[in-house]
DNA sequence: AGCCATAATACTCACTTTGAGTATAAAAGG
DNA sequence: CCTTTTATACTCAAAGTGAGTATTATGGCT
């Protein structure tokens, strides 16, 4: 959810009038976009000299946060500006298999290393592992370190450049390194935390909710398996009306259960514990 | 590794001197200490008003770091304070069972949840969630969450208070708090990245790495099955060298292997993927 | 010299969890 | 009534885990 006909992510200045930087927050986002904010989770904070190319004295800190919001018929008088991020990182969806963006990046990339023998097996070794490439697989997660490779390597423009200098599309200043960073953060976490249900509406079928996690992890997934993925986590149960408007055999519709305690951990200790 | 005898965690200003937050940290803390940082990670930047009791006025805006130092001989002119972290958590410790204090933690939670009716539900789910009652299970990763309810209904102290007056060992201002988060993010992070190693030495036997994971978790772990995990993930080999200084059957040494790229992801996808 | 406590290391085995499919059911549209 | 489309239900082998038992080296005691 943008401002600035997505050039920007909403953001506003540190208060005192605020009890606290997300209260605060809250705010901004609802006077920007018209949208209230559910989850939120602290991201990142910047505080380098001449990070933006704005404020070259360094007195500049920026704390990012992460926010949810669901894709509602806008309630207040607000107009928000909904943006897939795949326009920002093309080369970061793949559901319909490996993007063909990904072959121009990576011979980018090749050259970047090559460019400097001192430095070329650890560039080589980060290019692999990030990029999936030369044997390594794809791994979702590493949204991040992608987005700051191609930064090294000039590939990818801030603050308002022609988007044709670089691979997607560029936003002001750091707003898509932020982006990056929100993407990893949320990829990496709905595997262990159920928040992908901050996204969906009351009630959903299970391919709907399949189709949030596989844009969300940019890939797609296995239908038989992910149910019973879904029933083994007891998160969500029949409401037991369906709908057709899916096409073909009519679906189920299923609603979170909220009982299930927000904090609850999914993961288990993963530990090989000893009983005693 | 502490300063002020175990009452602070080394801290320091933001000067504008610094090139970046992380290395104006690292600096602070080898001059307050005489220890290199290792590892470093930003854990959460808060700028709530009167959040310490000292700056009223809300101002303030802390960072905190989370940082690995080996425990070596002192290489420097520092005189570094090591203080085990059970001093300021006893009920995180469950090595040697399940702690006798948390008997007492649990009743002052209980009485707390019972005074206002409003919230009983509520805040007696947080409870047994978080501390493992009721059929609930103990999650060593809850450590934030313990530190935040016990806070909450004042079992614990912050700003020095006598420590009798609460459970475990109090620190200045916010810091145990600090720490706590600290704690929670390692606890977790040891689970899917080879964090362990920046608080080994060069070689070390296998039962040291476990009992530094074991140290860290505040869990005893499974011995056979330990070393089974260890291996299957090929991070450490063998340096040749044995040990007989652990007392039986000389051990073998083993080094972590670097060549493994520090960002490597143990973890793999954990979604039901499909091929395409 | 021989025994025993202590660690270290090596196997075993049932049980669960996954990856990858196939099979059947219920609609809409021609 | 047949075909297309989506939903839902099973199956089965391979891999991974939890919980143990067995064997091998030491140093220290008697």
């Amino acid at each position: 959810m943008t401002i600035r006909s997505g050039d920007a992510l909403p953001s506003g200045p540190f208060e005192l009038g605020h009890r606290s930087l997300q209260a605060g927050l809250r705010e901004w986002v609802r006077d920007q976009t018209g949208h209230p904010v559910g989850y939120l989770e602290q991201l990142y904070t910047f505080a380098d000299r001449g990070r933006t190319g704005e404020n070259i004295d360094g007195r500049t800190i920026s704390i990012s946060y992460l926010g949810l919001v669901r894709e509602q018929p806008a309630p207040g008088a607000g107009r928000p500006e909904w943006h897939g991020w795949y326009e920002y990182f093309p080369w970061e969806d793949h559901r319909k298999g490996r993007p063909d963006i990904l072959a121009d990046i990576a011979n980018r990339l090749q050259d970047w290393a090559d460019t400097e023998p001192a430095r070329h097996e650890y560039r080589q070794r980060r290019i692999d592992f990030a990029f999936g490439l030369h044997g390594a697989a794809w791994n979702e997660d590493l949204a991040l370190q992608r987005y700051e490779l191609m930064y090294e390597a000039g590939l990818v423009t801030e603050a308002g450049y022609p988007s044709e200098r670089g691979f997607g599309r560029s936003m002001f200043a750091d707003h898509r390194r932020i982006l990056a960073t929100g993407i990893a953060r949320l990829r990496a976490k709905i595997k262990y935390r159920p928040v992908v249900f901050e996204l969906m509406p009351e009630k959903f079928t299970l391919l709907q909710l399949q189709r949030t996690v596989e844009a969300l992890a940019g890939l797609t997934l296995h239908k038989p398996n992910f149910r019973r993925l879904i029933d083994q986590q007891e998160l969500i149960e029949e409401t037991g009306e369906t709908t057709a408007e899916t096409g073909g055999r009519p679906a189920k519709l299923f609603r979170y259960r909220h009982a299930i305690l927000e904090e609850r951990a999914l993961s288990g200790s993963k530990f090989p514990l000893s009983r005693n």
